[in-house]
DNA sequence: TGAAACCCTGTAGTACAGTACAGGTTGTAT
DNA sequence: ATACAACCTGTACTGTACTACAGGGTTTCA
């Protein structure tokens, strides 16, 4: 199939499929004698595996070394399990800081309900303050 | 004072200065006759709420918007909470959509602990499959 | 045969928030 | 007097993940 076909069957931009190939995501497919790029049904796999990757939070460069290790003998499992606790490391802590925004933030919110006048604005007041 | 103790005292960098102020964050500041920028303390005050506004998660351009809130006349204290309300909004769906990865991700680590080849990697597995 | 649809390449642009650098002027301290 | 720090300008670069465009070649179908 051609890149055009890949793109729809994997439900990415044609551009896309040219891009990943540039960042080493995708291998350099065969190519037609006047130089169309032909690809199997295991490219779709492996989009559909970047977008599941990609979902779950981890960076173009963290699948990379995902695929690498889903393509090669060089890893083991338990690369693969560093990856993902260190990815889950960095998700938890950014659960956690945008819980305390939240926090701040709708406090903010709520004493704004009262005032009418900008000149004393909790929010505007709140954020001219110095740490 | 002049860029460097500004920025010294606002704890940002001197080229950061500049950005801010071609991107109208900052007025344009006096100057001498010698052409150096000149400041003073509310422009110090100034860094600081885009400071404090960043951390809360807000964009520069939704900083823009506060800022000019703040300084003028023309809006009033509810178009500042309604800015903050959708920035509630926001951080609320992200935290949900980041509170499902890590549920995802760490039944994922959890059953990976026990295979031991790349081979029936749960996550290798898992990422390969389709919608 | 000829138009439309698809493919190719390289380059540039998008958004975000800066950071760095080249090449020049001014201010200060010894 | 002169070295050095700090300032000025404009432009280009960083990283992330694409997207768009110009200018050409190929395939397909009527």
């Amino acid at each position: 199939m051609k890149t055009g076909e890949l793109a729809s069957k994997a439900g990415v931009n044609k551009e896309t499929i040219r891009f990943y190939e540039n960042k080493g995501l995708l291998p350099n497919p065969l190519r037609t004698d006047s130089g169309y790029r032909l690809y199997e049904n295991k490219d779709v796999e492996r989009l559909i595996f970047i977008k599941n990757a990609k979902e779950l939070g981890f960076a173009l460069s963290e699948i990379k070394e995902l695929l690498a290790i889903a393509d090669g003998n060089v890893f083991k499992c338990c690369d693969v399990r560093i990856i993902a606790e260190n990815k889950l490391e960095f998700i938890e802590n950014q659960i956690q800081q945008l819980t305390k925004l939240k926090k701040t933030l709708s406090k903010l919110v709520i004493t704004c309900k009262q005032s009418e006048t900008i000149s004393d604005c909790p929010i505007i007041e709140s954020l001219s303050k110095g740490a």
